[in-house]
DNA sequence: ATGTCC
């Protein structure tokens, strides 16, 4: 376990853990935290894979550490990687099990006054709408062919089948479809499982949550996004499924051997890696990018049942139930990109893993409403307590490869979280503060209880004194659907 | 996170 003494402070948020502090190190581990959250980060195994994983070949710069990181298989969640392409390595477990998990918002024109009669109605139809739970499967079929296009084309799979609007797509990171995911590189057991869950929540952490828009911070970028206080918005977080699940599975399996083949010192099993440039590590990077495409997809059919919800619920009863979409953004990937490290340009493989991109502005993958503004963030709270709209900065490109936090962050075991409190208990206490909560599973909503996360308040505050973030609004969630 | 052990 690393220590205290360990860690030496740089800044009034950040801290490092110097490479002299293990002989294995090939670079620093920068951490971003106050005093309190480092203190909390110490008490798990999170610093102690942050140092593992500064030993992966190819590795530029540093490791990353987020304010919200606690431990995960084998690296941090809450933790940023970036090794140099082609020859560096990619790692499954520096990017997730979940790939491609992801927060997607859309603003309405609603005011919280006039839809409140209908708030319990809503709730109901997004429930009934959204299939939720581990293992369920939604009302999309795919045939084999259908899903190897949802694989190639994510969200223009989506839009080419009904469930997208046009202009949701450029308001999606990289457009909704990552080039050069070949489902070929995809098991017939993950096929099997992807074909049954398009437009399917899952469970954990995920959630679909109509919120209210509750302080702006930045005028001119809620402008742009659409966000006025006072108003419905309406937040999807859900990841690949089982599909995602099967590829991470697949090939922390698989490239046991590469390791093996290219003579990788690892100091923990679970960094299973391979070389950019090896057939094993391009089949990863390929299959991985089918997940994200699945998930880009996912969150996209969802999309399109929550705005049938919205109709149901508000068609003749308010003037305009659109939701139009604010973004989406992923925070568990790997992505090819160009970076300017201490004067040069690399072109490196950022893992995130619980990292959300956050490029600053003048990016030219962003709309043009956006681009003058940097990458629209969106940070999940845990489960009703605030969640928060924050922007990508010049800070975030020179500190930590483009990237900020991405939620609250676990403190407390599922274990432990579940033995705390009923979820009937807690049910009753969100109730009582205006939130209306549908959950498929109270046990599951236990594992949830906001006192099992972290405060993520301040761990935007660090983010945005770091200057790897700036705010823009402040959410307040009014209604939870969850598996 | 996950057909929470094929």
């Amino acid at each position: 376990m690393i220590n205290k003494g360990d860690v030496v402070r740089t800044g009034p948020v950040t801290w490092e853990i110097p490479k002299t502090y293990r002989k294995d190190m090939r670079v620093p581990v920068r951490i971003f935290a106050d005093e309190r959250l480092l203190n909390a980060a110490l008490k798990d195994k999170s610093l102690t894979q942050a140092v593992n994983a500064s030993t992966l070949p190819g590795l530029v710069s540093h490791v990353t550490v987020m304010p919200d990181v606690h431990q995960g298989y084998g690296f941090p969640i809450g933790g940023v990687a970036a090794t140099s392409y082609p020859e560096g390595v990619i790692s499954p477990g520096a990017i997730g099990y979940d790939i491609n998990c992801g927060v997607r918002l859309l603003a309405s024109q609603i005011a919280y006054e006039e839809a409140e009669p209908y708030l319990d109605d809503l709730a109901l139809q997004l429930d009934e709408n959204c299939p939720s739970g581990v293992g369920v499967k939604g009302s999309v079929r795919l045939s084999v062919d259908d899903l190897e296009d949802v694989c190639r084309n994510g969200s223009n799979w989506a839009l080419n089948n009904g469930y997208a609007w046009e202009d949701d797509i450029p308001s999606t990171e990289e457009h909704g479809r990552i080039r050069n995911a070949d489902p070929r590189d995809v098991s017939p057991r993950a096929m099997e499982r992807g074909r049954s869950q398009l437009g399917t929540l899952g469970g954990g952490n995920h959630f679909i949550e109509v919120d209210l828009v509750e302080k702006i911070f930045d005028h001119e970028a809620a402008e742009a996004m659409n966000l006025s206080e006072g108003y419905l918005v309406l937040q999807i977080h859900c990841g690949s499924r089982g599909f995602g699940h099967q590829i991470c599975s697949d090939y922390v399996r698989d490239l046991q051997s590469a390791v093996r083949k290219y003579k990788i010192q690892l100091p923990d099993r679970e960094l299973v890696c391979a070389p950019l440039n090896s057939p094993e590590g391009e089949a990863y990077l390929s299959a991985m990018s089918c997940a994200a495409n699945y998930a880009f997809a996912n969150r996209q059919v969802l999309v399109s049942h929550a705005r049938r919800a919205f109709e149901q619920t508000f068609a003749g009863k308010v003037a305009n139930y659109e939701l139009t979409q604010v973004y989406d953004i992923a925070h568990n990937m790997g992505k090819i990109e160009d970076h300017q490290i201490e004067g040069k340009q690399v072109r490196v493989c950022v893992h995130r893993k619980g990292a959300t991109r956050a490029f600053g502005p003048g990016f030219s993958e962003l709309p043009e409403k956006y681009r003058h503004l940097g990458q629209p963030v969106l940070v999940p709270g845990s489960m009703g307590t605030a969640s928060w709209v924050l922007l990508g900065t010049e800070g975030s490109m020179l500190q930590s490869f483009g990237s900020t936090c991405h939620g609250a962050g676990r403190t407390m075991s599922r274990k432990k979280a579940k033995k705390s409190i009923r979820g009937d208990q807690l049910r009753k206490q969100l109730m009582k503060k205006g939130i209306r909560i549908h959950a498929g599973s109270m046990a599951g909503l236990a594992e949830e209880a906001p006192h099992a996360y972290k405060d993520v308040d301040a761990v935007v505050n660090v983010v945005t004194q770091a200057g790897i973030a700036k705010k823009v609004a402040r959410l307040r969630p009014v209604a939870v659907i969850k598996g």
